[in-house]
DNA sequence: TCTGGGGTCCTAGGACCC
DNA sequence: TCTGGGGTCCTAGGACCC
């Protein structure tokens, strides 16, 4: 393995919006701005962000809504089912005002990205950090919090700093090891359940330790990951900054139902649901795909009842991203492994594999036959995209689903009237 | 009653070949 | 009777992220 050590030089920030999809709601609804806010997972199920007054009062990150109810109600909280369509949008108003300062950047997730500073002076970085936040701040309503560093992982801890920060901005510099010694070792980027175990047993309990460890301990005990890890917290910057965006390997479309669900016939409707949103989703992309994986399963939480859970994986002749192609070999997947006599609690589909549609290859009777179907799924795309997703859809979708989704709480709100956006049928 | 969804990367181990 | 070993490729599953 081969470092960059031009630690010196390099610059990078982590810009995150603080409790964002929270910070989205407030933006259309002032009232709840010092009120205690929690926004739901899909099917109102677990708690995915929350205000600071919400964390205050000790609701955490992930719980399931029935766990919190009582909370909840106790504190006046506000609830609100999760509204994609609006986070998505705020986003890219977001990540757009952010390439005003700079064209090296990583958009990391829908509230983060990282931007190269290496071109900024030594002392004026924070200052520079300082007039991001406020830029977004004035641009789009939204706070942010602004960690900087040597590289990734650092700026990743001088967010987590950032965030307690009355300014917003942390700048660690070189001298950065009474920051780590209080740092702990479950909340470093790169440190997840498992290795926080496994560092624990071995006394590893802070950034500061993880740091002093030897080179041969952490790759004989974890795997190149958590030797970068470690590097980078040294300040030797191993991970990229990639800023070209990549089309994506895999797509997958997946929903828990609103209500279990025990026959064929409805597995059959989800399933379809889910694929046609995939397919369009990848020709949005003008990508094709040449797997295709059906999986199914009852819940892991229902102690009563047995569980069951099984996937599918199948291999397509011809890769393509033909709605109704990818629509009967999933169908065909599904029939495979269903069983009679579970309670249903999750469906969805991966479409992996995927191709560039003018890297695709050669065969005789695909030009014919494509364009054929690329018309008629045109014309799908654009009518969907006009009236709303599912204004064309397939018999076997279904109508009137009573497995859909719960959404007690949404605000509904949409951002098409200034943007353009198509509305989503929920 | 009620526990999300969408990604990426890494590795061990099997299949296959010579 | 004695029954290799090294290389490559692929995949499933796990770990991690937000």
């Amino acid at each position: 393995m081969s470092y960059t050590n031009n630690s010196k030089k390099n610059k990078v920030a982590l810009i995150d919006c603080n409790s964002f999809y929270v910070s989205c709601e407030r933006l259309f609804n002032p009232k709840i701005n010092d009120k205690p806010v929690v926004v739901l997972s899909n099917n109102d199920g677990c708690v995915i962000s929350r205000s600071t007054e919400a964390k205050k009062i000790g609701i955490k990150m992930g719980e399931p809504y029935f766990k919190v109810k009582e909370l909840v109600k106790r504190n006046n909280v506000y609830i609100f089912s999760s509204n994609y369509a609006l986070y998505g949008d705020i986003s890219r108003r977001v990540m757009k005002t952010l390439k005003s300062f700079s064209d090296k950047i990583e958009i990391y997730s829908i509230d983060e990205a990282f931007v190269d500073l290496s071109h900024i002076g030594e002392n004026e970085v924070e200052n520079y950090g300082k007039e991001i936040r406020k830029r977004i701040l004035k641009w789009t309503g939204i706070p942010t919090s602004v960690g900087i560093s040597n590289t990734k992982t650092l700026s990743k801890v001088a967010n987590h700093i950032a965030k307690k920060n009355k300014t917003g901005v942390t700048y660690l510099k070189e001298n950065i090891d009474e920051s780590l010694k209080n740092f702990h070792i479950s909340d470093i980027w790169g440190v997840g359940k498992q290795l926080s175990k496994l560092y624990i047993k071995n006394g590893i309990d802070t950034a500061y330790k993880l740091k002093n460890i030897s080179n041969s301990w952490v790759k004989k005990s974890t795997n190149v990951l958590g030797a970068k890890t470690v590097m980078e917290l040294r300040g030797v910057s191993c991970i990229n900054l990639e800023t070209q965006e990549t089309k994506r390997k895999s797509c997958c479309v997946s929903r828990s139902f609103g209500k279990k669900v025990t026959s064929l016939e409805k597995l059959k409707e989800s399933i379809t649901t889910h694929c046609l949103n995939a397919a369009e989703k990848i020709r949005n992309d003008n990508q094709t795909a040449r797997a295709i994986t059906i999986y199914i399963r009852t819940s892991p939480f229902d102690k009563n009842r047995k569980y069951y859970s099984n996937s599918i994986s199948i291999d397509l002749p011809i890769s393509t991203s033909n709605s109704l192609e990818l629509v009967k070999k999933a169908i065909d997947g599904l029939k495979k492994i269903y069983k009679c006599g579970y309670f249903y609690q999750k469906a969805g589909i991966v479409l992996s594999k995927l191709n560039e549609n003018s890297e695709k290859e050669f065969n005789l009777l695909a030009p014919i036959m494509e364009n054929k179907s690329q018309t008629l799924m045109k014309a799908i795309d654009f009518t969907n995209a006009k009236y709303g997703r599912n204004a064309i859809s397939i018999a076997q979708a279904g109508i009137n689903n009573t497995w859909k989704m719960r959404k007690k709480y949404s605000s509904k709100i949409d951002t098409a009237s200034f943007d353009f956006l198509p509305k989503i049928q929920i």
